[in-house]
DNA sequence: AGGATGATCGTCT
DNA sequence: GACGATCATCCTC
């Protein structure tokens, strides 16, 4: 399976034209082990000025990548298990970013699967944990620029374009209310309500 | 130096 | 649907 780079510059700096502008987009990643890819179904965005935003409180040593350039990849690691990634968005200075929640896996699923041990098909990149996990994503990760980095870098739309669902996001305690969250309506690999819901 | 927090996951009922 | 694991990070003392 062959992927094309998208092209510099195609994607939006503004969050939440980024969060749907990434669905339907590939997320590739080569290793000495081989490659994995997925479909991204499920994103978030976490605005300027949104309590629920890791940039919120202004710059610190983890959230750094958030209010460098737009579009690097922001890894950080939740309840000491799992990774996120999330790419940057807006422009220089401002912290805000938009966090892939679910892939649909189509390329190296036994790669994948080797990597999440007992999962089923439908689970190996279902949730921001999980997809990290499929794709050997760490901290080392932060920063890196996936328009032009060789080992994790974004491909063009596979298929047809999404259907955009949108709902309130999923985890989050501040700024619950909001519905900052997008998907790609009756995809079976979205982590969570999967209907298409009025935006 | 110590405590609270969390954009999750797997397991159990 | 509920619960506990588990630890980097940030905040306060």
């Amino acid at each position: 399976m062959t992927f094309t780079r998208l092209a510099p510059a195609c994607l939006p700096v503004e969050t939440e034209s980024l969060a749907v502008a990434l669905l339907g987009c590939v997320l590739v990643r080569e290793s000495d082990n081989g490659v994995a890819a997925g479909r991204i179904v499920e994103t978030e965005a976490y605005l300027p000025g949104d309590p629920a935003c890791h940039g919120y409180r202004g710059k610190s040593r983890r959230n750094a990548t958030l209010f460098g350039p737009p579009h690097r990849a922001y890894v950080y690691q939740i309840y000491g298990t799992s990774f996120c990634f999330n790419l940057s968005s807006e422009p220089d200075g401002e912290g805000a970013g938009v966090l892939v929640r679910a892939l649909e896996p189509l390329d190296g699923l036994d790669l994948m699967r080797t990597r999440r041990e007992a999962a089923t098909i439908r689970d190996l990149c279902r949730g921001p944990g999980r997809l990290c996990r499929a794709l050997a994503i760490d901290r080392s990760f932060d920063g890196l620029d996936p328009l032009t980095d060789p080992e994790l870098w974004l491909a063009r739309t596979a298929g047809k374009r999404a259907r955009v669902g949108r709902s309130r996001r999923i985890g989050v305690t501040k700024a619950a209310r909001r519905r900052l969250r997008f998907y790609e309506a009756g995809n079976p690999y979205v982590s969570g309500p999967a209907r298409l819901s009025p935006a």
